[in-house]
DNA sequence: ATAGGTTGTCGAAGCGCTTCGACAGCAATT
DNA sequence: AATTGCTGTCGAAGCGCTTCGACAACCTAT
C-alpha cells in the first residue's frame, strides 16, 4: 500500500504539500504540483479511505436505503439505485447500500459511526419510524417519497396527486365515464405508503370534479390475482371502459385478460399506466402512461445532498410534475348503448 | 459524537479494555464487561468507522459491482443485490454499491484505498478486463458468473450448460423434435457474456445427442422485437413446437403472440423459460422453468468472502445444479401431420 | 532601504481506534 | 517459601491522513 508519505518523499516535498495538491485547499506552485502528480501516478497512489475519513470527518459516502421487499416496482428501485450510484461518483462519492431490514437502527448506526456523510431513503411511509432520527441529526438526508409531515426534511417525488388527476382527465376527455383503478397490493395501502394514497386522492377528487365514476381496487401482481380483480370490477361496473393501472406487475396480465375476453384496446377499453417508460413501450400494447422519473429522482437526491454537504442548499420538498405520454392504449370511449 | 475514550471514562476502565470488550480478542472479567456494555448503551456509543478502518486495516465493507445496463435481467440483479446486502449485515459487513461504469478503475480504486475488504463482481464477461487486477491483489473476490479462465478466481453461477441441456431434455422427452431458442439480446452475445454462450452450448450439444433440431435466435426484449423474431422462426421452421426462452423480457410477449396466433400453450406448443421463479409464476401461463437462484448466489458469494477474510476458505468454482420445475406451459408434443 | 503583504512550503498535532508488550494479582505447582 | 503460569487490565505507539500556525522567500509600495 502506497502512502502519502511515500509520495511526498518520492516527489521531494513534505506530506502536507502532497495533501494540499490533492485537496486544492491551498495554492501550490505549478512546478511542485506537477512533480507531485507525477509521483502519484508513478507510484499508483490511492489515498487510504479510513485515514482520510478519520482526519477529515468525511467519509465521502452516501448511504442509500432501499426497501427489502422485492415484490413491488423493482425496475423503479433499480433505476433509482443506479442513477444514485452514477451521479454520486461524478461528485466523488461512493454509495453504501442498506436494506430497509434494519429499519431505524440502520439510521442510528450510520449516523453514529460516521460511515456515511448523508443518506437517501426510499419507500418512505406516511409516518415513518426513521423520520424523528433524521430530524434529530445534522446529517443531511433526502427522502424519495413523501411522508405525512415534511417539516425539517427534504423530499423528492413524483407528484402522485397530480398524476392521479392527470390520468382521470385524460380518460374523461376521451369520453370515458366509468373508470376502474387497479391499485397496488393491499399490503401497500396497509403500510400507508404515501404515493399510493396520494394517487388515489388525485384520482378521486378529479373524478368527482369531472363527474366521472371511479372504482378503486387494490391488486396483487400476477395473472391470477388480476383475473379475480377484473372479474369483480366488471361485475360491479359492467360499463367500465377506462382503466388506470398503478401496479406494474398487473399491467401485462390485464392486457392479456382483456384481449382474451374480446375487449379490444383501445377500441373498447382504454388503459393508462403509471410506470417507467421502458415498461410502457415494452408492453404488448404500447401504453399511454405517466412516467415514473426514476433517474431524475435519483440524480436530484444526490445533487441536493452534495450541495448540502458543501454548505449550500436548503430543506425543501420537490414534487416532479407528471407527464402523460399518449401511446396506443387509449382512445375515445365507445358509443354507449344507453 | 461519543468516543471510545468517553465510554472508558464513564465505565472507569482504560480505552483498551473497552476495545477488547468490543472485539472479544482478549478475555475480560464478567463484571467489567457488563459495566462497559452498560456504559456503551447509556451513552449510545457507535465506534467510528474511519478510525476503526485505519487502525485495523479492515473496513468491514464488501463492494458489489453491478452492471450499469438496466436492460437485462433486472429482477435477478436486484434479488442478488438484496441477498448480498442482507447476508453481509448478518456477518457485520456493509455493502458498497459500484456500477460497472468505472470498469477496471473501480477495482483499482477500491483495492488501493482500502475502501472495501472484498469485492463481488456481477455481469462477468468471458475475458473480463477486471480479472488480471483481481488476480494481482490479495483482496478476496467472488465473481457471479463465469469467465473463460477461472484460475486463481472464485466463481459462483448457475450451471448454464446443464441448464440448456435440461431444457432440451425436458422438451425432447415430451416428444418435441423442433425446438427454437429465444436468446438474449444480440449485444449480450457480442459482449461474450459467459452465461449466454454456455447455455447455448448446453442446448446444442444435448440437442445433437438427442437428435432434436434446434434453432437459436437472439432477441431484444419487448413485444415488437419478439414479433419479428417469432415470425422468422416460424417461417424457417414451421414445425417448431418447443420454445426455450432465456430473455425474461421476451417471455410475456411470446406468450401473447402465440395466443394471438391461435397456438395454445401447452397443447400446441410448449415453452420453457430460464428465469427467476417469481417471473415464472406471475406470467400469464404458469411457466415450466429453470430457476435462476439469485438469492442463493448472493448469499454464497458473501459467505465465501467472509470465510476468506477470516482466513478460512479457498478458491473454487461453484456451479449450482439447475432445477427444472414443471408448470403449465409444457406438455406432450402434438401428433405430427407428417 | 524598509515596512507590509503575498505566496508556497513545512512541521507537528491530532482524528478515534487497535494492538502489543508489560505487569499486577492470584492460584497452582514444586 | 519460591517458582511458574494464568487472567485481566493498562499505557503507549501508531495506523495515514488533514489542517493549523509558522515562516522563509519574494514582491510591491512607500
Amino acid at each position: 500500500m502506497v502512502t502519502l508519505a511515500e509520495v511526498a518523499q518520492h516527489a521531494g516535498v513534505s506530506a502536507s504539500t502532497v495533501s494540499y495538491v490533492l485537496s486544492g485547499k491551498r495554492s501550490i506552485s505549478a512546478t511542485t504540483r506537477l512533480r507531485v502528480e507525477q509521483s502519484i501516478r508513478e507510484l499508483g497512489y490511492h489515498p487510504n479511505a479510513g485515514a482520510r475519513a478519520l482526519a477529515s470527518s468525511r467519509s465521502n459516502i452516501i448511504a442509500l436505503m432501499v426497501p427489502l421487499r422485492t415484490d413491488m416496482y423493482v425496475p423503479v428501485m433499480m433505476e433509482i439505485a443506479i442513477a444514485v450510484a452514477t451521479t454520486a461518483r461524478t461528485h466523488g462519492y461512493d454509495v453504501l447500500l442498506l436494506t430497509g431490514e434494519e429499519g431505524p437502527d440502520a439510521v442510528r448506526r450510520v449516523t453514529g459511526s460516521g460511515l456515511a456523510d448523508a443518506m437517501i431513503l426510499m419507500d418512505v411511509e406516511l409516518d415513518d419510524e426513521r423520520l424523528p432520527l433524521l430530524r434529530g441529526t445534522d446529517q443531511p438526508s433526502v427522502l424519495i417519497g413523501l411522508p405525512a409531515d415534511t417539516t425539517g426534511l427534504t423530499c423528492v417525488d413524483l407528484d402522485f396527486r397530480a398524476t392521479g388527476a392527470l390520468c382521470v382527465e385524460h380518460l374523461a376527455m376521451l369520453g370515458h365515464r366509468d373508470i376502474a383503478v387497479i391499485g397496488e397490493a393491499p399490503a401497500v395501502y396497509e403500510r400507508h405508503t404515501g404515493f399510493a394514497e396520494r394517487t388515489l386522492d388525485g384520482l378521486r377528487s378529479r373524478a368527482q370534479e369531472l363527474g366521472v365514476r371511479l372504482l378503486h381496487r387494490p391488486c396483487e401482481g400476477g395473472y391470477d390475482a388480476m383475473a379475480v380483480t377484473l372479474a369483480r370490477i366488471l361485475d360491479e361496473r359492467p360499463g367500465t371502459t377506462g382503466f388506470v393501472v398503478q401496479n406494474e406487475s398487473a399491467v401485462e396480465p390485464l392486457l392479456a385478460l382483456l384481449r382474451q375476453q374480446g375487449r379490444a384496446v383501445p377500441e373498447d377499453v382504454s388503459v393508462v399506466a403509471i410506470c417507467p417508460d421502458q415498461v410502457a413501450v415494452q408492453a404488448s400494447v404500447r401504453l399511454t402512461s405517466v412516467a415514473i422519473p426514476a433517474q431524475e429522482m435519483g440524480r436530484y437526491a444526490v445533487e441536493h445532498l452534495v450541495a448540502k454537504l458543501d454548505g449550500r442548499g436548503t430543506d425543501e420538498v420537490v414534487l416532479i410534475a407528471p407527464e402523460l405520454t399518449v401511446r396506443a392504449s387509449t382512445g375515445p370511449a365507445p358509443a354507449r348503448a344507453s
